[in-house]
DNA sequence: TTCATAGTTCGATGTTAGCCGAAGCATTAA
DNA sequence: TTAATGCTTCGGCTAACATCGAACTATGAA
C-alpha cells in the first residue's frame, strides 16, 4: 500500500453493471433524465435514483435541475476517456455483454465517443492526419503543425487558434475500444466532429441511448477525399 | 440492444479494495509474488489466492512460475494506462489512502538465488552479457554464443561445454525479486558463481540464513571489468 | 528421507449492497 | 385547488462475495 488516490472507490462505482450502463449511455455527451438513465439500465426509478446519487458524489456525473426532470451528465472528457480504456481492457479479455445486437459492426465503425469521433473511421482520420503531417504525434501527446491549421481552416473552416481551452487540450489521442489504436479527442476532435454533423456528412443515430452515427452517402465522399486510406 | 465489452466486469475487479491495493503495487512495472501482494494488500494468502486467480481470468495479470513462487505482473501497459486515468478521477473526487515500508540494502545489492548471483549485481551482469553479445535471450530461454563460451574460459575458466546437465539447462532466465528483472541461473549461473567464490571475489555472508553476497575490493573491481554498466 | 515454505482449495460465516414496494416531496398543468 | 408526473426516501428482503481456518499439493532445503 503506498500513498495516493484510491482507486477502488470510483472503480466499483462503474463496477455495477446498472450504473455501467448508466455511464455507457451518457457516453454520447448528451444528458439524460434519471427516467432515462433507469430504462437503459433496466432497473426501477427509486434504484436508479440510488445509483446517481453514488455517481454524483463519486464525481462521475453532474445533474442539472431542469423544471421537474433531472438531467445528467459526464463531469468531463477524463471521464469517458477512463471508460474508453476499460472498454478496451474488457474487449481484449473478451467480456462483451451477452446481448449483442446488430448495431454492433456500426458501432464498430463510426460512433461518439463523449462528443468526437470514434471507430474504424475515427482511428483512419487520425492515421490519415499523420500521413499528410496535419499532425505530430509522440507518445499520448498531438500537435497540430501549421499545414494542418490551414488545413482545418480550408477544408472545415475550422479556426484552429479558437479551439484554445484553459482545462483541454486541443489535441489529444485517445485509445480506441474496437480498434485499440489511438483516434483525435480534445477540442478539435470535438470540433471536427460538430463541423461533419452541421455539414451533413454525419448524424447520430436516432435511437435513444445509441452510440452510432451514420455516414451520408455524399458525406462518406467527402471523408474519402480528406482523410481516405489511399491519401497520400 | 446494449453492444460493445463489457465494462463492468473489468471495473468491479478493480473495484475491490484488496485488488486494487495489489494492482497499485503491480504499478510499477514490477512482477511480484502471490505473498507480497497480500501482505500489500494486507490480507491472508488464501484471500489473495482467490483474487488472483480473478484478476488473471479478467486478463489484468498474468503470472510467472518460477520454482515455489508465482510471479505476476500486469498484462500490459494498457492495463497501467486505465489504473492511472482512474487515479486521476479518484484524486479529483478526493479519495486517498496512506502507509510506507523499509528494506534490506545488502540483500538487494547482491544475494544468493538458489546457486546462482542474484539482486543489483546479477541483474547487471545479465544485462552486460546481452550487450557483450555473449548471449541471446529470446523471452524466458538463453542461449550462449560463440563469444561468450570464449568469454567464459578465458576469463573465468570455465568450461561450459562441461556444464551440459541431463536435467538442468546451462542458461535460464530467473526473475529477480529485488529488481523485478531476469538475472543468469542453470548451471552457467550456478558455475560463475563458485567461481566467484574460489577467486575469493565473492563469499556469502556467514550471518545464518542469511542470503547476502559480500564482494571483495578486488572482487568488486574484477566484476566491473568483466561485466560493468559502461561496458561495451 | 524429513522438514519448511509457497500457494491453492474447500467450507462456513458475516457483511454488504442491489433491488423493489410503498410512501413522501416537488414541480407543472388543468 | 386538484391531478399528474418526476424523483427521492424508507424499510425489508435477498443474493453475492470477501474473508479466514483448516487441509492439501508442490517445490526447495537439510
Amino acid at each position: 500500500m503506498k500513498a495516493g488516490p484510491d482507486i477502488a472507490v470510483v472503480a466499483s462505482l462503474v463496477g455495477d453493471p446498472a450504473r455501467a450502463n448508466m455511464l455507457t449511455a451518457l457516453m454520447t455527451g448528451r444528458a439524460l433524465t434519471a427516467s432515462e438513465l433507469a430504462q437503459q439500465a433496466g432497473i426501477t426509478p427509486q434504484t436508479a435514483s440510488s445509483h446517481l446519487a453514488k455517481l454524483e458524489a463519486g464525481g462521475l456525473i453532474e445533474p442539472e435541475k431542469q423544471g421537474r426532470h433531472r438531467y445528467y451528465r459526464l463531469t468531463g472528457p477524463d471521464v469517458a476517456h477512463v471508460l474508453e480504456g476499460l472498454a478496451g481492457l474488457a474487449e481484449r479479455a473478451g467480456h462483451t455483454r451477452v446481448r449483442t445486437g446488430p448495431k454492433e459492426p456500426a458501432l464498430r465503425r463510426a460512433r461518439i465517443c463523449y462528443d468526437h469521433l470514434a471507430g474504424d473511421l475515427g482511428v483512419q482520420m487520425l492515421d490519415s492526419m499523420r500521413r499528410q503531417k496535419l499532425v505530430r504525434q509522440t507518445k499520448q501527446t498531438i500537435e497540430l503543425t501549421g499545414e494542418g491549421k490551414r488545413f482545418m481552416a480550408e477544408a472545415l473552416q475550422i479556426d484552429t487558434d479558437a479551439l484554445a481551452h484553459p482545462r483541454r487540450p486541443v489535441c489529444k489521442a485517445c485509445l480506441d475500444w474496437s480498434e485499440r489504436r489511438h483516434h483525435l479527442a480534445g477540442t478539435l476532435g470535438a470540433a471536427v466532429m460538430s463541423r461533419f454533423t452541421e455539414l451533413n456528412w454525419a448524424a447520430r443515430d436516432p435511437t435513444p441511448g445509441s452510440r452510432v452515427v451514420n455516414f451520408t452517402r455524399t458525406g462518406e465522399k467527402r471523408f474519402a477525399a480528406l482523410f481516405g486510406s489511399e491519401q497520400a
